[in-house]
DNA sequence: CTGAAAGCGCTTACAG
DNA sequence: CTGAAAGCGCTTACAG
């Protein structure tokens, strides 16, 4: 480790602004010269006074910088306005948004959230939780990087709600999934709309329940419009190398047995794909169609041409299950199951579409 | 939103066991028989009693599956065990890795972490700090996506000890960046070990202090290895699309001026412009070596040949910062300044390192 | 060795 | 309309 900027010990706090000289509701209590209940009830706008006490009360917490201890609160009131986010997808591609868009909605409702990062290790999953519960975290949303996957968690033994987030969900339980089945379904419509009539499907293991959803949103696509499937489905890895692969064997066909447009299983295949056929002259969008899946920017928008993907929306599943759990704390009823929120798709180059009827 | 698993209302909480009927210190004190103070000393390991007393009321709480209240706790010890992570990068590429191994060390201390997602909005930043603060976080990380930029967080007013992580340090304050300098001169190095004579610098935006950085450490490596830079760095977007366009360039070089390697400021521009080359017939590692920089797997090991490159130990980094704001949260006497954190050389085959020899 | 009391910072009935 | 009291769940001096 190198160290730079040598010399004073670290001046951490401003002002000589102490944490623990912080003001609390018994000083401005005292300068308003009211007594404590009084200025609570004015503070938090409840009982009935004077307005203009009520006024004065106010005014003096604000100049005083009055913030309310939480925890304090939350130990009268029961209630922490926190929440836990227990997550095993340190990878990152589908955490991140998820937990932004979940803190983003929490703060805007005075809850904050925290972050517990747990790698598969039971004995880290266990001791997470047993911290969220001592900090009386009024709810968990777990969140993993597989919809088909539950946690090792032991929930029977959780002493609060809980909303599963693009993971699996027990029975009973309440789930947040992105809506594979409808992305996929979406996507081929599209290249149907656009003329394309001999669409293949590459997709990822078969152990994964979304590759069966997405091969399923394939199908229909295609039956509704009547047109057959162009071979199976072509099942491999998740990776650049497998599109690759699979780019590699369309590229040996006759030309005029290839298909017009290929619908990925996510956007690494897709990107494999793009970059076999281009090695091999043959032009994307022009002679094969392509969309992928994920929207995963640092692909989608860097593939030549640009991906046509599908977006999860996985700020919005953050932010949906955020808000039903609140409810949940609340008390309010909420219907177990699993929810599928629809996926948006996201129109460039790959598909051929021309800017224009890039609705 | 499709809706499925429909039917009755979640069973939220197992075994009718409610978050208000949890057991406290009162109901363990009462079931051991004693008063609720030697309890809390029974329980907390201090002042002196009976072996034997104290074993036994442990059992009870045990047995009750007794959690003592981590807010009263706090609220009498005037230290919460929590922190706060504010982060403005929701793009994810440095954010995941800092606030996973900042998470892990710090569960494994018995603090957890809030995380704050905050865009560029100063309006929300400064919700996002009075939420911290009402809390009563006992420290602040602060975490950008650039070394060189400060956030928009006005600290002077913040009432706790603050850590940066990958972004701008104040002056007097403490600060956590990866080793730029000595990154680069690592990779370099190990070009240069490998007999590599004309190793050429492909980089981002000059803005960047990072460029400047990783680029000073090409230039040391090359100097003291008695070498000249081959021709100036060449600077450009962080993109894949600027590495391409910058292999093309050396694709149309007479074969006897191109460089025999190539050290790219970041993983994209490295695949770029591997791929460039690859479509050219250019061989890698063979006729050029390419070594990368950020060791972001989904880059480095799609890249054909897997991209050798420097990793910023981002968790590390996270880890530490952790570390030094419990410290300095003790009370411990910290250094200002700013500490840059080791990089490590992830070897696989751009560079044309043996297996063996990959130390 | 053990317990009664005070207090952390707040809120909420309940009297005046 | 306002304030004294009790209490949220703990810990920490301080007496016995």
């Amino acid at each position: 480790m190198v160290e730079s900027g040598i010399g004073a010990v670290a001046d951490v706090l401003a002002d000589g602004q102490d944490a623990s000289l912080r003001v609390t509701i018994k000083d401005v209590a005292a300068a308003a010269g009211v007594s404590i209940s009084t200025a609570s009830k004015a503070l938090n706008e409840r009982g009935r006074m004077s307005g203009e006490t009520r006024e004065r009360i106010q005014a003096v917490a604000q100049k005083m910088g009055f913030r309310p201890n939480a925890m304090a609160r939350a130990l009268v009131g029961q209630r922490s306005f926190t929440l836990g986010l227990l997550t095993n997808d340190t990878y990152g591609r589908f955490t991140l948004p998820i937990a932004a868009g979940l803190s983003v909605a929490m703060a805007d409702r005075g809850v904050s959230v925290f972050l517990c990062a747990i790698d598969d290790d039971p004995e880290r999953v266990r001791s997470n939780i047993e911290a969220m519960e001592d900090k009386r975290v009024d709810g968990l949303v777990v969140s993993g990087k597989r919809v088909d996957r539950v946690l090792p968690v032991d929930l029977p033994t959780v002493h609060m709600p809980v909303v599963y987030v693009n993971a699996a969900c027990p029975d009973g339980a309440i789930g947040f999934v992105p809506d594979d089945e409808g992305g996929a379904y979406a996507a081929v419509s599209h290249l149907v709309e656009l003329g394309r009539r001999r669409i293949a499907h590459i997709t990822g293991p078969r152990s994964f329940s979304a590759v069966g959803l997405r091969e399923q949103g394939w199908e229909r696509a295609l039956s509704e419009a009547a047109l057959p499937c162009f071979e199976e489905a072509l099942s491999g890895e998740w990776s650049e190398r497998f599109g690759y692969e699979a780019g590699q064997r369309f590229v040996t066909m006759a030309s005029a047995d290839r298909p017009d447009a290929v619908f990925c299983g996510n956007d690494q295949i897709a990107r494999g794909f793009i970059d076999a056929l281009t090695l091999s002259g043959i032009r994307v969008p022009q002679d094969i169609a392509v969309v992928g899946f994920d929207n995963w920017e640092i692909f989608a928008a860097a593939t030549r041409p640009p991906l046509t993907t599908v977006d999860m929306a996985l700020k919005e599943l953050g932010r949906q299950a955020g808000i039903t759990l609140l409810d949940l704390i609340d008390g309010k009823p909420v219907e177990a199951g699993q929810r599928r929120l629809a996926c948006r798709l996201m129109v460039r180059e790959s598909c051929g579409a021309s800017i224009s009827s890039s609705d």
